[in-house]
DNA sequence: CTGAACTTTCAATATATACTGAAATAACTA
DNA sequence: TAGTTATTTCAGTATATATTGAAAGTTCAG
């Protein structure tokens, strides 16, 4: 731990400096998304150092509580941002931030469509039974309110739908995948 | 206002509750990204209105107190999700959601990557510069902790630019545009 | 200009969320 | 096994965030 207490390099302070400002602004992120503060600087720690870290690491480094780092780093783990590992010759547990920036991401953002946008969609189909079966043809004589309302609630639906394939292929192609589609759609707006 | 106290309707109670199973969740979705949940309800309240609705409608069926309701239509009008309109011989304001379900999720996501992808893509280039300039060959012996910290910088930062060009052109394609994008990708994952 | 109708603001307050630290639990070693 | 060290949990507390309600501000008709 603590490989930036090594005073041999050339320039100590820059490096540790810069991982603070990182560590910090991926912190307040986290707060816009939704994310606590600290479970997304505990995070940032881990992605900007080269080695393992214990939770006494992050205590220190963080100035937060046992608990505290003991919680978040377990909720990192939950979300499969970070994994346990395990040295030599030490009791202690130690944390990785899984390093594949693309797999990161990846990971951040099937979590948060399986968690966020599944249920919303969920919810509409149920709002749609709610309001009785689609009148085929103009038979029923749907007050205008509820066709309205459907009309509505298709259109989240479907966009909804659609927009998550796709963000789950850009994800199956993975970034070479993504450069050609982004190619692709360059010369489709020409 | 209050279209929902018809009582005319066949099933006029159906769609009240579904119009409130939706603005619950939508609400419940709001926190999870951030946004208050309050705000999130409103919005959900005059996306499921077919009428404009003013600030009394709104402090009636949300239960909340002018002032919340005040602040946060407000809040709304400057994110472009709802826009002010004015009722022949009604001196109060109403509000009318945009109804189009792709330029509503077009101006979230557009706000979204302004407010938040932004100032993480700046930091990280700050966070570069701090480190000093990239050695071109191994020439200046840079120290293998900062270079490694660069590599995962650098990494995040193409990451998040490259994500960033996709989701800005699907926008800039709109719903056709994406349908025809979803066929390429099918293609080329078989 | 005046008063009525409506909107905004903001200090006080309520609520929700996160953090601490120590006790309980678990995991290891000798 | 007992003793030691690491980890988790959670009641109490601190902090941050949202809400209220009434006062101040605005707009408009006469």
């Amino acid at each position: 731990m603590s490989e930036t207490v090594k005073t041999d390099a050339t320039q100590p302070v820059p490096l540790d400096a810069s991982r603070q400002l990182f560590i910090r602004r991926w912190g307040e992120m986290g707060g816009y998304w939704g994310i606590n503060r600290t479970m997304a600087e505990i995070h940032a720690l881990l992605f900007v150092s080269n080695e393992p870290v214990c939770t006494d690491d992050v205590m220190e480094r963080l100035l937060v509580s046992r608990g505290t780092a003991s919680t978040n780093l377990r909720a990192l783990v939950d979300w499969g941002l970070i994994e346990r590992v395990h040295l030599r010759g030490d009791r202690r547990e130690y944390f990785l931030c899984r390093t594949n920036v693309w797999e990161m991401l990846e990971t951040i953002i099937q979590q948060r469509r399986r968690r966020e946008v599944e249920p919303i969609v969920e919810t509409i189909d149920k709002c749609l039974e709610m309001v009785g079966p689609v009148t085929k043809g103009k038979t029923a004589a749907e007050p205008e309110d509820v066709t309205k309302f459907r009309c509505r609630l298709e259109e989240m639906q479907s966009f909804l739908q659609s927009f998550g394939a796709i963000v789950d292929m850009m994800v199956t192609l993975g970034p070479e995948g993504l450069e050609r589609v982004s190619g692709m759609m360059t010369k489709m707006m020409a």
